[in-house]
DNA sequence: TTGTACGCGTTATCAC
DNA sequence: GTGATAACGCGTACAA
């Protein structure tokens, strides 16, 4: 099909290959009667520069590289979505990897996705800042050839820049209304130690230590991000004995397991039960009663974090971190 | 950091270029010796081959094109996955295209990524083939230039080819399944009218069709996907009088609205209503009662789809159609 | 088995 | 303003 290039282009308009490059990239040394004729002519040959060669001589083929764990997960296929439109629009293409959860796995693709040279890799998702830091060194070493951006995830170096919403904030405030409704014993139901789940837990606390309420180990308790692992966790843990008269989970998975949990033990919901959900999914709407979530803001951080690399890219200052309010989007698992 | 090419990796070895090509592309032509010299001074420089300069040579950067409507749908979003893994495992970066719904959209980012030189492109989901052929001759005319993988869409033509789910049977057999549990009043809730779309509506006619039951129009019924959407609807349906003990839905997030419609209207399920639902996504485990729903096989197309896309690049005869059973997963919204 | 030299289609640096 | 021409880094005939 594009049999055509600069050579045709420039024959049939009787003009130099030098020439056509510059039509083609906006160079201003061209003369109006030019321009117009070699634009001409590469209107009636259809013709397409060949990206290869411009990479080849650009060192870039305006791509940036997205990594994330599980692009299926809900919270995740969002910030992929809000991310390729956003980089489209400013004429860049994505690279999707998923890494899954491997540090060693994690690497690799990260080292491959450099192989193909592309202008920048963005994690989505807090999964890829490690405990410790000797693990981040690789990400650290490969900010001095391109730049990083990490979608709700922190990570201090040069060149590597992070857009995050204020989960701490938002835990806090969403745990302050459940205590403030009446209830004493707030569970605290999470599913990773990433960044956004330590700070989320560090909002529990404010909480708790704003309301005078003593923090009780037993009332923070981990599971996987799993409908029916949450619901199963509630009950074996009511059963143990446990008493809690409210659940801050984060993610909204958690709090549907929470929902089915209640529903089996036939407790009321948000009286006998409250339940906060996190990320505003599809999955907060699926229940009865719906779910109050914390909306994360998915797409202010992916915009964010794409308009960051944009000025990047044109050389602005732009600020190394960037934190986004979350909203509270009340439904009916909570009586506030 | 990347300041070492064939020129620097030849000099340290003291060998040639083409040496070191050689080496790189495992030509057999190389004595044992001179390749791990080779090897060991790329290992120590840190050499990375150059995939511009490469992809100029070859024509192909290894790369296809993912497009799809919308990759945060949970279908979609799995389908995505699936696809970028195993093509990955294949050596194959994917780059990813949102397209949204507009026809002319879709055509203008399609003709974005073939100037992209991808090395074929896979549209994912039905939405990609239009009712009226016209629509779709820009995809038979690209066919020309690289194959083009439908999945979950079926559309004949020269280097195109199709991996569908056998969704006409998949719903002939849950609406049979419903009819003999003793639902006379099937109503078929759909959102929309892709290829996959007509294929379920068919299976629901050939399951009337074989129980003897005549058609009734009023028992189809269209609505967006959407949770809220679908409850809504079928409230006002039954406001109007519409008398239906059944829904076979299309989708998920369908079912979810049929069950939260049943709550609304405190009917029972599955004896008052029952329901079965599409995808068996995350969505069909979040209700009480959980939803039976429809495995429509993501992994197994995506998997399939990659696989006959290497033997298209091998030149290997593949199926230009390939059909995958799907299952049906009994839970709690029906009683067969 | 190894090396030389050219081609891939652009971009960029010179002269004019 | 425009036109030669040298990079860009790698693959590969062809020659040795």
């Amino acid at each position: 099909m594009d049999f055509f290039f600069f050579f045709d282009v420039s024959q049939h308009a009787g003009v130099s290959i030098a020439t056509v490059s510059r039509v083609l990239n906006g160079n201003p040394n061209v003369s109006e009667k030019t321009r117009e004729k070699v634009l001409k002519v590469m209107d009636e040959l259809g013709y397409t520069p060949n990206v290869f060669a411009r990479g080849l001589g650009l060192d870039t083929m305006h791509t940036v590289g997205i990594m994330c764990s599980d692009s299926s997960d809900p919270y995740l296929a969002g910030a992929i979505y809000y991310l390729e439109r956003s980089l489209r629009s400013h004429g860049y293409d994505s690279i999707l990897c998923c890494t899954g959860y491997d540090l060693e796995v994690k690497q690799k693709y990260f080292e491959l996705l450099r192989s193909k040279r592309v202008d920048a890799i963005i994690l989505a998702g807090s999964k890829f800042v490690e405990m410790r830091s000797r693990d981040n060194a690789y990400l650290l070493d490969a900010a001095a050839d391109l730049p990083i951006m990490l979608v709700n995830g922190w990570l201090e170096g040069e060149n590597i820049y992070s857009t995050v919403c204020d989960d701490r904030a938002a835990v806090s405030q969403a745990v302050s209304l459940l205590i403030g409704s009446g209830h004493k014993n707030v569970l605290y139901f999470y599913s990773s130690h990433s960044y956004s789940g330590l700070n989320k837990l560090e909002g529990y606390k404010d909480a708790l230590a704003a309301a005078g309420i003593p923090l009780r180990q037993e009332l923070i308790r981990q599971c996987v991000k799993d409908v029916t692992a949450s619901r199963d966790m509630l009950l074996s843990l009511a059963e143990e004995g446990l008493v809690f008269d409210a659940v801050m989970t984060s993610d909204d998975s958690l709090a549907v397991g929470a929902v089915k949990y209640a529903h089996a033990r036939n407790i009321s919901i948000p009286d006998g039960l409250s339940i906060v959900g996190y990320n505003n999914s599809l999955l907060a709407l699926c229940t009865d009663p719906e779910i109050t979530s914390v909306d994360s803001k998915v797409e202010a951080l992916c915009t964010t974090t794409v308009n960051t690399l944009m000025g990047v890219f044109s050389g602005v200052n732009v600020p190394s971190r960037t934190t986004i309010a979350s909203d509270l989007i009340k439904r009916n698992t909570t009586n506030f």
